[in-house]
RNA sequence: UCCCUCUUAGCUCAGUUGGCAGAGCAUCUGACUGUUAAUCAGAUUGUCGCUGGUUCGAGCCCAGCAGAGGGAGCCA
């Protein structure tokens, strides 16, 4: 800024004890009463939810190109902050001089109304100075911080995975190709492309999950943990897939699946009891716009038992009920979203850990158990959301490995890396996958994951 | 990818049995006010998603296409 003089971030101001003179703030204005002596402008900066009450004397508003102030206009206020004589707020900015920064004129698109969510995407360059995504965005952030926190408070090594990868073989969904070569003239033999002349020497993508990686690291520094950007080419459409989106991946050396599941439920507990002391005016905002009664199901969340039921029993469960699935329940079959919605919801009321699943059905890399047809396995099943996060002990035993990738048809030589740990040194070993925008769809109670995404990519969309 | 639903003013949405295209908000003009998504009065705003068909006549019925939403599958 050229002008001297701090600016003060509104929730500060909001946050004061004192009145203060010659202040400073810059926002966006978000709605404006005229009147013929005075008028009343609500701004916001993003700092919070709140909005500060700049009052204005008409003449101050008739001087320069006031013309084009209304909402979404960006001013600079300058004046001091005076205990508010009317009531709705405490605090509020007697001006002494506003300068327009940015004006507005009538085709702007976000009006002092409430807008539909389905709107607000197609405008997704505006949408963050409308009050739910500052909510919701303000919030990953915050939630962010806290994944970072939980893992560092208990000494794992954060790890930067590749996004970049040639795994081809992780069982874990369709990749997005990475490739310098013209799709139209590619260099090919025997009617196939030739990928040992593109960029990487090799057939090269997008990450589809930090796991294997993880894994060396977990068997040189015990526990390690991955944040960051996963991509899966699949052509889902629905409220809860996107194309790209954030990862929590921690792996933990000496680890069994019940010790994988204890630190899975703590770790879920601390980010919930996180927010609730750390984002209260925005999740008090999600309570009354969002979903009603959404604080008392945290609250209540953060005390909560997380039960623990097997495969086999979830299988036996689902039997027992009354209820006329549309999906056949089966022994060997994957439960549906049907089934995993009817059990976290109905039968436990709560979060549930499904564990020891029928080998046939989950990948190659996680432990056999000694029943010989279950492995090592947990899905955390949580109403409204379904699975959010899944894992497993993984297999550690170098030759049951190479017999799982031979019947799940994967090349142990394409691998010969990741069996190396388990050539020399090798360890019993856990961890699990949690879906970041799963987690804060959970927290704020948004229903479609386009909608906790900053800019979203999803089939047929990757514009802004 | 499959199934269902939707597409009407800048936004949110009504539109009956096929018979003149509507409301609220926004915008503009004015009034009024220490106002709280202010209020009051007036004004502007339409390729009814696109293409074709049926009909004297289609926003409404039929077909195709496009886009969006929801559900399913896949998964996080």
């Amino acid at each position: 800024m050229h002008h001297s003089g701090s600016r003060s971030a509104i929730k500060e101001l909001l946050a004061a004890t004192a009145v203060r003179s010659n202040v400073r703030v810059c926002g966006w204005v978000r709605s404006l009463r005229r009147g013929k002596d005075v008028a009343f402008i609500a701004l916001n900066d993003g700092s919070c939810l709140g909005t500060l009450q700049i009052v204005v004397a008409a003449e101050l508003l008739q001087i320069s190109e006031m013309i084009t102030l209304g909402t979404g206009a960006c001013i600079e206020v300058r004046g001091d902050l005076v205990e508010s004589p009317a009531a709705g707020q405490s605090w509020e900015m007697q001006a002494s001089q506003v300068a327009l920064m940015g004006g507005v004129d009538g085709d702007y698109p976000l009006q002092k109304k409430r807008h539909s969510f389905e709107y607000l995407r197609s405008i997704a360059h505006l949408r963050p100075r409308a009050n739910t995504f500052g909510a919701v965005f303000r919030m990953r952030s915050a939630l962010s911080f806290a994944v970072h926190r939980f893992f560092h408070e208990r000494g794992f090594l954060y790890v930067h995975t590749p996004i970049v990868t040639t795994n081809d073989c992780e069982g874990a969904g369709e990749m997005f190709r990475v490739t310098t070569l013209d799709p139209l003239c590619a260099p090919r033999v025997d009617d196939r492309v030739d990928w040992s002349q593109d960029f990487f020497g090799e057939k090269a993508g997008l990450t589809v999950s930090g796991q294997l990686q993880g894994e060396l690291f977990a068997m040189a520094f015990s526990d390690i943990y991955t944040f960051g950007p996963t991509f899966r080419a699949e052509n889902s459409n629905t409220s809860r897939h996107a194309s790209e989106f954030w990862m929590i991946e921690p792996e933990m050396a000496f680890v069994d699946l019940a010790g994988n599941c204890r630190v899975a439920e703590e770790f879920f507990r601390y980010l919930v009891v996180y927010v609730l002391s750390r984002c209260r005016e925005d999740l008090e905002f999600f309570d009354q716009r969002i979903e009603p009664g959404l604080i008392d199901r945290l609250e209540k969340l953060s005390q909560a038992e997380f039960h623990r039921v097997t495969y086999s029993e979830a299988i036996d469960l689902l039997e027992k009920s009354e209820r006329a699935f549309e999906f056949p329940v089966a022994w060997g079959h994957d439960l549906q979203s049907e089934h995993e919605r009817y059990l976290t919801e109905e039968v436990f009321a709560g979060p549930v850990f499904v564990t020891d699943y029928p080998e046939q059905i989950k990948a190659f890399y996680m432990r056999m158990n000694d029943d010989h047809r279950t492995v090592a396995a947990m899905d955390l099943l949580v109403p409204r959301v379904g699975e959010i996060i899944g894992g497993s002990q993984r297999e550690e035993r170098l030759e049951v490995l190479e017999q799982r990738m031979q019947a799940h048809g994967i090349d142990p030589d394409s691998l010969n890396w990741y069996l190396d740990t388990r050539r020399w040194g090798s360890c019993p070993h856990s961890g699990f996958g949690l879906g970041f925008e799963r987690l804060l769809m959970y927290l704020t109670g948004m229903e479609n994951i386009r909608d906790v995404i900053p800019f979203p990519r999803t089939p047929g969309h990757a514009r802004f």
